[in-house]
DNA sequence: AAATCAATCTAAGCGATGTTTAGATAACAC
DNA sequence: GTGTTATCTAAACATCGCTTAGATTGATTT
């Protein structure tokens, strides 16, 4: 009897999970309690632990579902086929477009309990592999006379994607300026021009 | 008699706050609690509340602390002097040199709940003045032809540095790399390249 | 100097939270 | 059907932020 109101629910781990992303999507992570996800699931506050061993494990799960929603884009056809320089771009564009659209989500992959101090190790595979196509392209686009100079261009262009989509969600990329150019005309300008100058001599 | 084990504390305040700013730099703000800090300091947890409103008033008079010990040595004259382009590529390393010192309490300034989802408006204030000293130095260094291009070079500088700041504290520039050049080494290889980028047309 | 007053602290408690435990209920295998 | 296991409820515990009432101190006033 799928949907009846039953004492056992059908599949509570996915509905807590679908319902603590929607709260975290409009509020934050900061602000979820257990409690109050369990009320609004329609179930008590002991419920949600025969799931998740504590909250930051369900945190957790749904951090990791975003860096799935992050990194599968990067690995379509349709961008692996790309020429390394055009791929560049296109990754940091995505990269940009997923960081504007989940702005709350961003936060709990890259700013949480979850990533500091004490790291969630498992979180940290996704966190590389989220821009490990982005150095890829970079590498890949390298002519061969600079690739021992490899490294300082690819965390060049990293930092710079990273640094645009993270304070552009701060409100940090418009300070006092009157005839105020949204950041988002601009967004493939400074990519551009950061994927130049990781390749140009 | 300073130092006397009074009822009156001499300055709880400032206690507090020490204290605070030493184990937030420990284990991050976190895992900080009222109730922990107005034990180590030595007294009840009732006590704080007479200097500051709540937990948040005294996270941010840290951060406040912080932006401030950031921003002072943008400010010297020292710095000042220099020329346009020294001067980007100068404050650009002392941006990161903080970061590096202080990793914690970076993330007090920028990731924590007194900047997300409700920031306090005080201290955006702040995190903006933080960096104008950058933004001004690449407008200054721009060359007249370029100005009308000024706001999408300025912010790929700023993302460039704040994005090489954050990341390197996150573990997130080295992603398997085997012979790992430490990103201090391409610091000022990856700030001088990005200058440069944002002035060369 | 004594009395008054405001500031600061303690002691105790409230409400909310994460988490655990014991026991009830439902689904399922045999 | 019977027994087993997974899932849920109900209740409780510890901790935390924060508030309140009252005690103690230092300063001000007279």
């Amino acid at each position: 009897m799928a949907g009846a109101k039953t004492y056992h629910k059908e599949d509570l781990r996915r509905d807590l999970l679908a319902t603590a992303r929607d709260m975290i999507a409009q509020q934050g992570y900061h602000t979820l309690s257990l409690r109050g996800l369990a009320q609004k699931v329609g179930v008590t506050s002991g419920a949600p632990y025969h799931h998740f061993s504590d909250r930051r494990a369900l945190l957790l799960a749904i951090a990791i579902e975003g860096f799935e929603d992050l990194i599968r884009p990067t690995q379509t056809p349709d961008i692996l086929k790309l020429p390394p320089f055009d791929r560049l771009v296109a990754l940091g564009r995505a990269y940009l477009d997923f960081a504007q659209h989940q702005p709350r989500l961003m936060e709990l992959m890259y700013e949480s309990e979850l990533t500091t101090p004490a790291l969630a190790p498992e979180l940290l595979v996704y966190q590389r592999q989220g821009s490990q196509a982005l150095l890829d392209a970079v590498t890949e686009a390298l002519p061969a006379n600079m690739l021992n100079d490899r490294i300082s261009r690819v965390v060049g262009y990293w930092s710079t994607v990273y640094g645009l989509a993270v304070l552009r969600n701060k409100g940090l990329l418009q300070p006092h300026e009157p005839k105020a150019v949204e950041p988002q005309d601009t967004d493939h300008l400074v990519i551009a021009r950061s994927a130049k100058a990781a390749l140009q001599p």
